[in-house]
This record gives C-alpha cells, structure tokens and sequence, in this order.
RNA sequence: GCGGAAGUAGCUCAGUUGGUAGAGCAUCAGCCUUCCAAGCUGAGGGUCGCGAGUUCGAACCUCGUUUUCCGCUCCA
C-alpha cells in the first residue's frame, strides 16, 4: 500500500469507527470542518490532557488561562492581523496568475506618470535652454489628456481603496484595459479579498464599524491577560502561560483532511522571558518540546526541526516540529521567539503600562516572549495515522489495528463474556464495575470472541478481559494484549492495578 | 481560486438503449456456544449528493450547485 492509499483508508476507518466525520454531512458537507466522533473526542481530550500536565503540572512556572474566542477588534490591529491581510487580489483566466489588484493599478498610473515624463523631456530637448517646465505641462496637449487620465483613475482608485469596493478595484481594471503581463489578455475573475480572519457583523465597542473578530490564533488571549496573570498568580520572570482552544482561519485551499481546517484546535504557551535571554529559551523550549514528541514512542525518527529563514513580522528565530505524515514531513508544531512584538503593540495601542519590574536588579522592561504552539488536530492526525497498521497473521488472516499509546487511547478496556449464558454476563458486570470508576471500557457479548477482538483492534482498545467458565471457579480472567495478541490469566481483584499501570498518563508524564 | 475525475444502503460496489432500486459485508432480533472476524433463520435500512430542465416516464440525458479526490495556485 502507498502512503497515499494509506491516508484514504486512514480517513475511511476514522469514519467507520467513529473518531471523525465530515461536518453536516446530510446537508451534503461543509469544506474544510470535521467532527470528531465518539472515538475522536476521547483520543483528541488525551492529547490535550497529556500537553496540559505537562505544560502546567510539571513546570511550577507555568500556569493556564481559557481565554474567549472574542477579543476587542483592536487586539488584532496590534497583532498585525488587520494589516497583513487586506489585499484585494484578482486572477486572470487565461494565465492563471493571481495579482493584487491594487498593485496592477498602481503599476498603471506609474506607465503614465512615465509617459508625461517622457513628453517633457522630449520638450526639453526641443525647447533647450528657453524650456520652461511648469508652461510646457500645462499646455501640451499629450501631456493634458495623460494627465486627465491619470487624475480621473487615481480619485476611483482612491474612492475604491476608501470604500473598500472590490466590483471599483475590478472596473478600474477593465475600464483602463489592463491585461496580465504573462497572457496579455484582460480575461479577469471578480476582485477578492482574502483575509484570513473570520468576522462577525456584532460590535461590543459601540463604534458600528468595529467588526469582532474570530480569532486565528489562541496566542493573543494570552497576551491580553498578560498583566491579570502576572499581578494575580504573583508571577515571576521567566513564566509562562498555557492554553488550549479553538481558532479560525479562512483558509483558501483546505486540503488534507483535519490537517488544515478552517476550524482548529490549538495548544499554546507563551513563556516570558527577560530580553536579551530569548535565544536561550529559544533553544531550551526546542529540546522540551521535542522530548514531549518523542516520548509518546511514535518514533524519534519520524521528527524533525525545520529552522525558518523567512521570518514572520514578529518573530527573530522561529523552527517547525515536523511529523513523518502518510503525505510527507509536515508542521505539527512551531517554536518562535516572538521578541516584545505582541506586549509591545498592545502596550502602545491600550496605553496600559506592561511593563516587568525585576525586584532584583530594579530594572523594568517589556518582556521578551517565546512561544510554543501546536494544533490539537494535528497531534491528533499523526497519532492516527502512525497507529493505523494492517498486520499479516498466521494462516492468511490480516487485522488493522490502531496501535496508538496506551494512554492515548480512547476506549483502555473491553470487557467480554466469552459466552453470553452459564452465567457469564453476570460476572462481567462485576468486572465492569470495578473498573468503570478508572478506565474508558466497552462491554460486548455479540459475536464470536474473535471477532469482538477484531473490532477492538480497530479502535485500539489496549485490553480486553474476557470472563470464561473458569472465571467461575477460580476468578481469573484471561487479559488479552492488543499488540503481541498474546493472553495472561489475572486475579480479578488485581485487574485494575495492573490496567492502570500501564494505560495511564502518569507512565508518560515520568519520563518527561 | 483554476482545470480534471467522482458522488447509488453504515462500508465496498453492481445497476443493460431512459421503464417498479440490487448484492456482499455491517446493523438488529432469535438459534448455536467457540479465546483471535465473516455458521443458521428472520428483520430493518436508500430524498440514487442537492436543485432545476428535457421526457408519458430520469439513478441514467442537459444545466446549475455542493462535497470529495488528483494536478496547479495560495498558505505572517
């Protein structure tokens, strides 16, 4: 099987067995948005249980917020969101090149500023010495009817800019007949306007044109609550501050199923740092960050960093997480150095004071940030997609199987009657209770015993317990392991513990 | 966003030149009782992606639309 058919079969299980649907799929589908299902959910709060201890249980200096979705529109100016994304692009059919449309105005009236220039040097030559400038570009008539020209699309470019009116931008365009410098033809698409950002049409500032904002990344809610979090947990430099929770981004292309969604899951900490040390802490969250990865036994190799040249407009060092996907080595995680860009900006824009005073050197300062930030989603799709096996057995026989992480996994045990009479039931209702308190279970009778192990294989239920006719008199229980297939007979009263020992997120913790 | 292909039961797919929608698996009930799925009997389940059009009649032809896949494009 190819890494392609791997992903579609991948992206079929996860529907059958419930961890992930297509979103509203009986009103045909919403691209780009996925639901996670009764499998899904508990694997992905797993994933998000073993991030948020070991961001906030094990590092003294880390705490948590929950931040809303909803921040006041300015947090976005401050951030650069409005700024960095408000270009009106147009595209030409023929070539099928994008532009910016303002651009290929703006090229335009430089072409007739260049052709007055041209008629006056002309005239300047012919005039010589006599030559008088002012005279010339006010009665020539060339240099009139460019002017005319320019004056006339310079005010509905102006007026289009203002007005935000993408149709203006597009009439200007074919009024004037600019063409694509690729296909020379003037075979345009409507003007539009890719901002990233989802908005909303309420206002909670009073001014009716504020628009609330989505937000794209859960970072800024931390920012926000910088100095609450500080004054009120008694903070100290360096600390950090975590959180998980949903962003949105307009994503034009959105492929690749829960890789990139419109609407994602996100777990960030921002860690504030004295400036001047951030590239220490650069490289030390790197190292953690990594060492979290890797001890989920997914595979060292299956990671790499992947340094970034091109930096964002907020960041001086910045590196990529990346996971061996069925599609390739892919972001699952970024690690930036945000220096005081986003305190900074909320400082100048709020006029509220964030600012560090360090009791011990008396100095104050905006604190430098180093940021780490990772979808959920992601995390999510790389553990299914390595745990998703097709295993050869002995006479011919295959089962798939999710070899995900014990810890991870979203149902620990099965518990199963090998017959479903002589009593059988009835103790495996004993044993469901003494494990339904600690463990995600299911219970299942139908079927032959194969066939329900099959079915837990293909959820990746790391035991399933089955109670036979010599449970009766001797109480044990055969405990059947999802990935040697093999069975151990156990004391029932000592079940839970030696479940427990192994499915536990304490087992991943320890080792961090 | 552009181009190409596809969409029929929970899943995998048949469905003849346009003439009453099928199979296997799965599900449910009963029988059987067996530690690595696919024994027996019966039952339920389909707006044929959605909306128009052509036709006496559309799963099938035409147009639009939507979703998915592939290729380009884009992605602080």
């Amino acid at each position: 099987m190819t890494q392609e058919e791997l992903f579609k079969v991948l992206v079929a299980h996860c529907k059958e067995y419930g961890f992930i649907f297509p979103s509203s799929e009986i009103y045909d589908g919403l691209a780009a948005v996925y639901d996670y299902g009764q499998m899904g959910v508990q694997l992905k709060n797993n994933i998000k249980n073993y991030w948020w201890e070991a961001m906030t249980r094990l590092n003294e200096n880390i705490v948590g917020i929950d931040s809303c979705v909803f921040m006041h529109p300015k947090t976005w100016v401050a951030s650069g969101h409005v700024a960095a994304f408000n270009d009106p692009l147009i595209d030409n059919k023929d070539s099928k090149k994008r532009y910016r449309a303002d651009v290929l105005i703006e090229d335009y009236l430089a072409k007739i500023e260049e052709k007055i220039d041209k008629e006056v040097a002309k005239g300047r030559k012919k005039f010589g010495d006599s030559f008088n400038e002012e005279q010339f570009r006010a009665t020539n008539p060339n240099i009139l009817r460019e002017r005319a020209k320019y004056d006339e699309v310079h005010a509905r470019y102006k007026a289009a800019e203002d007005a935000n009116d993408l149709e203006a931008y597009r009439q200007i365009i074919i009024d004037c007949g600019i063409v694509c410098p690729i296909s020379g033809t003037a075979n345009w698409t409507d003007v539009r306007q890719f901002n990233l950002m989802f908005s909303t049409q309420g206002s909670t500032t009073g001014n009716s044109d504020d628009k609330l904002y989505l937000r794209p990344e859960t970072a800024q809610g931390i920012f926000i609550n910088y100095l609450n979090v500080q004054k009120t947990g008694r903070m100290k430099i360096p600390f950090g501050i975590a959180q998980i929770g949903k962003a949105f981004r307009n994503e034009i292309v959105a492929r690749q199923f829960i890789f990139r969604m419109k609407e994602f899951e996100q777990m960030e900490m921002e860690f504030f740092v004295k400036p001047g040390t951030e590239m220490e802490w650069f490289r030390a969250w790197k190292e953690n960050r990594m060492k979290w990865h890797v001890n989920m036994g997914m595979g060292a190799e299956n990671y790499r960093f992947h340094d970034h040249e091109k930096l964002a407009h907020y960041a001086n060092a910045a590196t990529d997480i990346e996971f061996n996907f069925p599609f390739g080595f892919k972001e699952l995680e970024g690690i930036h150095s945000r220096t005081d860009f986003d305190l900074g900006n909320h400082q100048s824009l709020s006029g509220k004071k964030i600012q560090y005073f360090d009791p011990e050197t008396g100095e104050s300062y905006v604190p430098y940030c180093v940021e780490t930030s990772i979808g959920v989603d992601r995390m999510t799709l790389a553990v299914l997609s390595h745990a998703y096996t097709v295993e050869e057995l002995e006479g011919g026989d295959s089962r798939v199987v999710l070899k995900i992480p014990a810890p991870l996994a979203p149902v620990k045990v099965a518990v199963m009657p090998l017959v479903k009479k002589d009593g059988l039931p009835e103790i495996a209702q004993k044993v469901v209770d003494l494990l339904k308190y600690d463990f995600s279970y299911q219970y299942d009778e139908k079927d032959s015993i194969g066939k329900r192990y099959r079915r837990q294989d293909a959820i990746g239920t790391p035991f399933c317990v089955t109670i036979d006719h010599d449970t009766v008199s001797d109480g044990c229980v055969t405990v059947r392991d999802r990935d040697s297939m093999t069975q151990e007979r156990v004391r029932i009263e000592e079940l839970r513990d030696m479940i427990e020992k192994k499915v536990s997120l304490t087992n991943l913790l320890k080792n961090l």
